[in-house]
DNA sequence: GGCATCGTACGACGTACATCGAACAAACGC
DNA sequence: GCGTTTGTTCGATGTACGTCGTACGATGCC
């Protein structure tokens, strides 16, 4: 387990980039679990989220959003908490996250 | 040119159907143009945007913007006059277009 | 009717992505 | 130190996507 994840400065946070992460069902459902729970880690996510997927899977999910500036990784012992930059983004794509976590009537 | 082009219901617009239209810029790019301009042919926008990408990309492009519930389509002789269905997503995804058009900051 | 214009549909091609199982690395507890 | 837990990485595989050129269909103009 290295520790040089890679996680993008606020400035360096595309759009596209953002949207593109946020256009996956399964990562989406992650990302509104950790919005609602605040810090959780990788595998009690899997199981949580109830989402049919494999450790392997949800382990490049979570590399998905970090890459894209979405979640910061913080480490504890043999597990990793991901929780959401919620204020990065707010400066990057202002209102985004408000828009994507606050739909209840989409999956 | 048939008519049977495809425009979901308001309520069958998806949210991951949607971010995954806007996670291209070439797609980003057109949807702001036609934000600006209100409306505007296939043929016009791949010169305008300066995209350079050929007709029958540009005819992709708008076919997704389309199909995800982020465009209307209106026949005008040989011409099609597309336009952004502003209200029908702000009942669908509150806010989502405004957070997506209104960053100046990124491609 | 005949021809130009506008846009879509169709194959084709290369790349990227989602998913999995298995193998590996790191840190903890005994 | 050894085994267990936790998460990443590595192929591998099938699918989806972006892009293009060309061929087609529909409409407008003469």
């Amino acid at each position: 387990m290295s520790e040089d994840v890679f996680e993008p400065a606020v400035d360096d946070i595309q759009l596209p980039t953002v949207l593109g992460a946020l256009a996956d069902p399964a990562r989406l459902a992650v990302l509104r679990r950790l919005h609602e729970v605040g810090e959780a880690a990788c595998g009690t996510l899997a199981i949580t989220a109830n989402l049919g997927l494999s450790k392997s899977t949800v382990s490049h999910h979570l590399k998905v959003l970090r890459e894209a500036g979405l979640t910061s990784t913080r480490f504890v012992g043999t597990s990793r908490l991901v929780s959401v930059r919620e204020h990065d983004m707010e400066i990057a794509c202002p209102g985004l996250l408000a828009a994507v976590i606050g739909v209840h009537t989409h999956a």
